[in-house]
DNA sequence: TCTGGGGTCCTAGGACCC
DNA sequence: TCTGGGGTCCTAGGACCC
């Protein structure tokens, strides 16, 4: 804490701010990403059978019925150009004798917590910085002077992931986070992709790339962009703040460092996982009816039941629940309510999700999704010891 | 033709308290 | 009685990610 404290303070100095920056010039970062994680994890771990085949991880297909989309496709199954994301009807249309396996979260968080752990063992003062279940950046600047080249830690980093979690994984190195991930994303999978120090390599690998590349760059920024004749990060590179100012606003400061590859964050541990909220959705078989109130209830009292019962075993009570709903149309909303008294109790959750339920509902639109999130946790009290009275 | 389930982070306005 | 500034919490929504 003390650590983040005082960081927080450098930030907020403008003259620190240059000393670090000086300071980190030449950082290496590298930027790890597991390859189809889910399916490799069904194939290399799980089902070794699986080897070589087209793997879905995804809801059942029902042969061509089924509702939800794939999770994960192995490279064997992107080949018959099945895709993350896409509707898992569409996928078993695309290639039906493909391998459709339903997800296990539990499995693949305990191939993360292994692939963490791996990453720990090369990076600078053991930071990992945690990025999702599959990917991490890890700081090597010392550690790289072992070897001859950051490539050769990196093919030293693969070759011992594959060894201890029997999973394939790509590497991006940039001198920070941001360069480190595009690149990444570059050569999949057991790829390399290794960007120089200079701001002239920086910019010139980024300069071709479509402003979707970047992190945090989504569709809804890509489609402003587009709209003002903008695509390429290069495009971006040759602007000044005033130029993007009247189409991304506030962002535009962001926006021009990014694309030029200018990300001076420095590398912090995330720590352990501390989870923020907790919720179970339901994606109904068929949309259901304004007046079938007693499916909709009947659904929330599934989802609650499932959270209390996690929430108990992690040992946590949250304040806030919080009900999302999704029309027929397609058109969602999310209304939440905050407790004085932080609980895990099924019934309280239950009737307050109801009660969010029955205040926001449309009453005369069908129904697609109902979901139940809870959050704003606290620690579950600990009975004082009557030590503690005296 | 169909579009999940798990999340995180940020912003902005209003309520409330000191 | 009026005025205000700052901080925190809550709610809602937007954007994004894997």
């Amino acid at each position: 804490m003390r650590f983040n404290a005082l960081l927080s303070t450098i930030n907020d100095n403008k003259t620190l701010a240059f000393i670090i920056m000086g300071l980190t010039l030449s950082r290496w970062i590298m930027h790890i990403d597991m390859d189809a994680f889910f399916a490799s994890v069904e194939q290399f771990r799980n089902h070794p059978h699986l080897i070589d085949k087209p793997v879905c991880v995804g809801p059942d297909p029902k042969k061509g019925h089924g509702r939800g989309v794939v999770s994960a496709v192995s490279y064997e199954a992107r080949a018959f150009g099945i895709r993350s994301g896409m509707p898992i009807s569409k996928a078993y249309k695309l290639c039906p004798e493909a391998v459709f396996v339903s997800a296990d979260f539990q499995n693949y968080v305990k191939a993360s917590d292994e692939f963490m752990q791996v990453l720990r063992g090369f990076a600078d003062g053991g930071r990992v910085r945690r990025a999702s279940i599959d990917e991490a950046y890890i700081e090597v600047t010392t550690h790289v002077k072992n070897y001859e080249s950051p490539i050769k830690l990196a093919k030293k980093i693969q070759k011992v992931v594959k060894e201890k979690t029997a999973l394939p994984c790509s590497i991006g190195i940039a001198p920070n986070m941001t360069v480190a991930k595009v690149a990444t994303g570059m050569n999949k999978p057991m790829g390399i992709t290794f960007v120089g120090q200079s701001r002239e390599e920086i910019m010139n690998f980024l300069a071709p790339l479509p402003v979707i590349a970047l992190n945090g760059v989504g569709i809804k920024t890509t489609d402003r962009l587009r709209r003002a004749g903008i695509e390429t990060l290069g495009q971006i590179q040759k602007m000044t703040i005033v130029d993007l100012w009247p189409i991304m606003g506030r962002a535009s400061k962001w926006l021009l460092n990014r694309a030029r590859g200018i990300d001076e964050r420095p590398l912090i541990d995330n720590g352990p996982r501390v989870r923020k909220s907790i919720s179970k959705d339901i994606t109904f078989m068929q949309d259901i009816r304004p007046e079938q109130i007693n499916l909709l209830h009947h659904s929330i009292a599934k989802m609650c039941h499932r959270i209390a019962k996690k929430l108990q075993n992690n040992h946590l009570q949250a304040k806030t629940i919080t009900v999302k709903i999704r029309y027929a149309d397609y058109s969602t909303i999310q209304r939440s309510k905050t407790i004085n008294c932080a609980t895990h109790n099924r019934e309280t959750i239950y009737q307050n999700a109801v009660d969010i339920l029955e205040t926001h509902r449309n009453p005369s639109l069908p129904i697609r999704l109902l979901g139940v999130r809870v959050s704003n946790f606290v620690e579950l009290e600990i009975q004082p010891t009557i030590f503690e009275f005296i």
